[in-house]
DNA sequence: TATTGTTATACTCTATAACTATA
DNA sequence: TATAGTTATAGAGTATAACAATA
């Protein structure tokens, strides 16, 4: 059998383990500091989209409304967002973040920063602009960069690794 | 609430972005070929490794030994492997490829071929080494390409998106 | 006594479908 | 009648622990 056929890495697969690799050190980082990958991935939105209701939140990040309760449900306890009922439809609510929310944001950006100097220490200033353009440049072609959210509703579309081990 | 620092992309999130996409996509392919994600990844190592009890791909690839049993039954219905009592240790099974499963394996790579031209379909022939350098680069710093497999026993690692959206 | 392959159990996660209150 | 939020149910996928055969 020739391996090498089998083994050759590629683009591809390099991307796919790399990415799977930085998004598992994200989640250890972020659960070093007491903090869970959905929730942040729902507190985030929030923060940057403030006063949505549940739904349209839901829509966004495609999580069924049904999941995002017990998500907002944990923010809340944790004092970090609130829900804001709505004057004009009191079926909604909108949803806030807290002042204890913004020095939660602040943690978790301070993560995620450690993080991306933590992946791209191999890297000199300039290597990391022509690797940050040239991603950039293959996620434009794919449709990525605007639409953004990967979707991953697929919990089970893991990062299978597509090479010949070792 | 500032938004620029939120939502800054950053290499480590473009490449768990990407990674997730690429993931995705290849699966998608598999699928239309009719493979799934997780008997592929085995039948690889297989094809790599002839010859391996269940117990030696179990920990190669990070799954329980549990998990391989059903995995290589349908492998085994579909003919692309074989169980191999071993004589000197009845207790084991030694994995070899089929006939039929170098025919599967062809197909396999062909898939991933395809994948590998559509991923990077937006740069050219220099940029494309260029960025397979620089992931090359930071792979090798995050002792990646030694050891390879990634681990990903952990389904939930999802590839959570690590920006703010939209 | 330890180990290989296997099966059974118990648990987590998830989407889907009811349900209520408002509109 | 339709929609927002919620709760309940039922299914898939998983690891862990028991099990039988062999070492």
């Amino acid at each position: 059998m020739d391996d090498r056929r089998v083994r050759s890495p590629g683009a591809a697969f390099l991307i796919a383990q790399l990415g799977g690799h930085s998004a598992r050190r994200w989640i250890e980082r972020l659960a070093k500091a007491g903090l869970e990958p959905r929730e942040v991935m729902l507190f985030r939105h929030v923060a940057v989209n403030q006063g949505r209701s549940q739904r349209e939140v839901a829509d966004a990040i495609g999580l069924p409304q049904s999941r995002i309760v017990a998500l907002v449900d944990g923010l809340e306890a944790k004092g970090w967002i609130r829900r804001q009922p709505s004057a004009s439809d009191r079926r909604t609510n909108a949803l806030h973040l807290t002042r204890k929310g913004q020095a939660a944001l602040t943690k978790i950006m301070a993560v995620s920063a450690e993080h991306e100097a933590d992946l791209t220490r191999g890297l000199e200033a300039g290597e990391l602009d022509q690797l940050i353009k040239l991603l950039g440049k293959v996620a434009g072609v794919q449709d990525l960069i605007e639409g953004v959210h990967p979707g991953f509703g697929d919990a089970n579309a893991d990062q299978t690794q597509q090479t010949g081990d070792r």
